[in-house]
DNA sequence: TCTGGGGTCCTAGGACCC
DNA sequence: TCTGGGGTCCTAGGACCC
């Protein structure tokens, strides 16, 4: 029977590499994205990572270094990664119906089986045909298994000589990588796993298809074994072709400044419910139940506190307002005074389809009621859709500065998504 | 002064029921 | 002295991913 392969695709440097596209002076150049807030380094590129910058270092201790180096900074410019994210997507379907979009930058394809020399060729020409058509180099890692494909993915970009190409066939040779491959690197085993395994003699990720499969489980639980097991090249983590229906939606933001005062984190938490809000109407889900969370900053030599509450909605809800009001209560719940807050967020859970969701008491007494908070919000969303959004908000997330938002000091331009900054033609 | 945000899944343990 | 056992549901916390 015919087995098929799993190829990983992983844009390189993705972040980094989406700003060079529309600023190409940066090819050959030191380059880092930071985290939003400006906090710290999520992204490097070949000539940052030469120079020993880290990945998660903090932005401030080394602000004095990326100036007498010369390395460029940017902030996360969301809207243009995730832009491009869909422009490779739409040029790996054209390989294959088989599409599995993983991750901001990474694929995973389903390609039929074949010989490895034709199944080489296929990778090369994929990796040819996104840097053409989208500006963004990737590497393929091929195998039979996700979590294998995910090691050649990293031997393809490791090793120069493999053209950024690494095909797993054949046990000997999986083996032999497999030998020198950290455990903790591996697709699936965290920080914590990777400590308790090496207590245990497990260094490689051979040592661990070396380990029997009841010691697997209790150590790392059914996920762990399902690792191990693809590590043996044997399946056990199909493609997704389909994603599954969002659990849960979050909005949370780290302020540009801690804050103290109630008010100013009602307004903050007002903007992230309409933020969330909008998340869940544009997937077309409404929410059960509501919960907020704060907390002051961790490394900070203070008294620290961090509470979480929740609540369920009377029926499911997509209502801003609503959603609002029940945030708010939860806030003022567990708020305490006498802090310097620097992080809020809410998540809306037990999402159900909107089209299907539950009617309160008073909107199936009164249908006039669900059609006008309905109509509501899709004039909302309408408005922002094409003016941008926060272009319609609500007063409660206040009219004045904001003092809270994040910093942003080092923004590209929307290269690829901002019509609404552009000068309409009627 | 300054350390991201958004997800998923699993498990243990408690509450509750019969 | 001695006080069952098993199922289900929920939640919090942990671990992982990018």
């Amino acid at each position: 029977m015919a087995r098929p392969f799993f190829a990983m695709v992983d844009c390189n440097n993705f972040y980094v590499s989406c700003e060079r596209v529309f600023a190409p002076c940066l090819e050959g150049r030191p380059v880092v994205v930071l985290s939003n807030n400006d906090g710290c380094v999520i992204a490097r590129s070949a000539e940052a990572k030469a120079l020993g910058i880290g990945m998660g270092e903090p932005e401030f201790r080394r602000r004095s270094f990326f100036v007498r180096h010369g390395v460029r900074v940017f902030s996360s410019n969301y809207a243009l990664y995730g832009d491009m994210s869909a422009r490779v997507q739409r040029v790996l379907s054209r390989f294959t119906p088989e599409v599995e979009p993983y991750s901001i930058d990474e694929c995973f394809l389903l390609l039929p089986e074949r010989d490895p020399e034709a199944l080489v060729a296929v990778a090369r020409e994929i990796r040819r045909t996104v840097v053409r058509w989208t500006g963004i180099p990737v590497c393929v890692g091929l195998a039979r298994t996700k979590t294998l494909a995910k090691v050649a993915n990293r031997l393809a970009k490791q090793r120069p000589e493999s053209g950024g190409v690494w095909l797993f066939d054949g046990r000997a040779g999986i083996e032999a990588e497999l030998a020198r491959f950290d455990v903790g690197e591996v697709w699936g085993i965290g920080r914590r796993s990777a400590a308790r395994l090496q207590r245990a003699g497990v260094l490689s990720a051979l040592d661990l298809t070396r380990r029997p499969r009841d010691w697997v489980r209790r150590k790392l639980t059914v996920c762990g074994l399902r690792t191990m097991l693809e590590l043996r090249s044997i399946p056990a983590i199909p493609l997704e072709l389909a994603p599954p229906p969002a659990r849960s939606v979050t909005c949370s933001r780290s302020f540009g400044v801690r804050m103290t005062a109630l008010p100013a984190l009602e307004e903050a938490l007002s903007a992230y419910v309409q933020r969330a809000a909008e998340k869940l109407r544009s997937r077309r889900l409404a929410a059960g139940a509501v919960q907020v969370f704060v907390t002051t900053a961790r490394h900070a030599p203070e008294r620290q506190y961090a509470n979480s509450g929740t609540l369920p909605l009377a029926a499911p809800s997509a209502y801003t307002p609503e959603l609002t009001d029940r945030a708010g209560t939860i806030l003022r719940a567990i708020f305490r005074p006498g802090y310097r807050y620097q992080k809020i967020g809410v998540l809306l859970l037990d999402l159900v389809p909107a089209d299907r969701r539950q009617l309160t008491f008073a909107e199936w007494e009164d249908e006039e009621v669900a059609a006008r908070h309905g109509a509501l919000m899709r004039a909302l969303d309408a408005v922002n859709g094409r003016f941008g959004r926060g272009s319609l908000r609500f007063a409660g997330s206040g009219t004045g500065p904001k003092p809270w938002h994040m910093r942003q000091r080092h923004l590209s331009p929307r290269f690829t998504t901002a019509w609404d900054q552009l000068p309409r033609v009627r």
